[in-house]
DNA sequence: AGAATAGGGTTGCATCTTAAAACCAGATTA
DNA sequence: TAATCTGGTTTTAAGATGCAACCCTATTCT
C-alpha cells in the first residue's frame, strides 16, 4: 500500500513532515544551506540514487522550498536554490543539528562549530522561549484552551 | 533495495533523522508530549497500522527515545513514556510547527495556541540566536575553520 | 570536424517497506 | 464461561528505493 500522506492533516507538523519529513528531503535542504546548487553536487555529496534525487527535487520544488533557476547561457543547466520558506527551516535543521551532536555524537569527531559572522561567537543553542526569554521544556507549555501539553505528573 | 541508513555518517543531522527521521517516528514522539503512553492511543490518534507502530516504537526505545515501562499489575500493560533524549527534541518539534503554521496554514483553522503555563503567555518563535541572543540567519553562519555556509553571494 | 565528457534526467528491474486486515495469546470484564 | 481489551505477529498487494543502463543536449579535447 502506498505511504501515507498527511497534505490535509490539521496538524501542521503532520502537514510540515509532509513536505520535509522524508529520509532525504531534509539532507537535500542542509545542503542547500551549505551552499550546494548543483544536480551532480547534491547527488555527490548525499550519495544519493539519480532517480530520487529528482524526484526530492522536484517536491521541493512543487512545495516552494526550492526553486530551479536555468543558468546555462544557452539552456539545460540549472541551480536549485533555497527560497525564503526553505531558508526559513533553519531552525529545524539546527535544532535537529544539535540534538544530534547531544545524543549521538560522532565518536572521534568534533561538533560542527557553526560561528555568528558578526561576532565570530558560536551560536546559541536553539531553545523554546517564553514571552519574556525565558527557555522553557514541553512540561512548561499547554494548549490554550486545551488539556495540557505534557502532564502534571512526570512525563516520562 | 533497502532504504539507506545514516547511522554512522559523520553528519549528526544525518544520524538524528536516522533516528527521527521517517514519516511517523517524529509524529509519535509529537504524541508523546502530548501526553498519549498507550500503544492503542497511538493508534488510534495517528491512524498507523499497527505493525508498523510496533515497528516504530521498538526502534524509538531502541534508540533511547522512548522507555516501554511495564505498568500492568500482573503483566502485559504497557506505557511508551519520553526518556530525557525524547523530550529534548521539544525545539525541533516546535520549529517544525511554526514552520508549518508559517508556511502552509490550514485554510479554516487557527493553529494552535501553545502557551508557557507560567506566564500564561504565548511562546516565543524559536530561532538561532547568536551569542548576543540576536536572532540570525542561515546567511548569518559559517563554519569554524572552513568555507561559509551559505555563500557571499544571495544564496537562494 | 569528430570524439569524448559533463550535466540532468528517464527507464527497468530486484528488493524493501508500507497499509490493511486477519489472526493470536494473555488479562480483564461481564 | 464467553466476550473484550491489549499488544502484537503474519500475510498479501501495492508502493518506494537503490542500482545500473541508457538518452539527449551542451561543452571540451584532439
Amino acid at each position: 500500500m502506498a505511504r501515507k500522506r498527511f497534505d490535509d492533516s490539521n496538524c501542521s507538523v503532520a502537514r510540515a513532515l509532509n513536505q520535509v519529513g522524508d529520509w532525504w528531503s531534509l539532507l537535500i535542504v542542509l545542503h542547500a544551506m551549505y551552499g550546494t546548487r548543483r544536480f551532480v553536487d547534491f547527488q555527490q555529496e548525499l550519495g544519493i540514487a539519480k532517480n530520487i534525487l529528482c524526484d526530492r527535487l522536484a517536491r521541493l520544488v512543487e512545495n516552494g522550498v526550492l526553486k530551479k533557476v536555468d543558468v546555462g547561457e544557452h539552456g539545460s543547466r540549472f541551480e536549485y536554490r533555497l527560497t525564503e520558506k526553505g531558508r526559513d527551516l533553519f531552525p529545524v535543521v539546527i535544532a535537529l543539528r544539535q540534538w544530534g551532536d547531544k545524543w549521538n555524537p560522532a565518536p572521534d569527531e568534533a561538533p560542527l562549530d557553526l560561528r555568528d559572522r558578526d561576532t565570530g561567537q558560536p551560536i546559541q543553542t536553539v531553545q523554546v522561549q517564553n514571552a519574556e526569554g525565558k527557555p522553557i521544556t514541553v512540561r512548561d507549555v499547554f494548549v490554550s484552551g486545551e488539556p495540557m501539553l505534557g502532564s502534571k505528573k512526570d512525563p516520562a
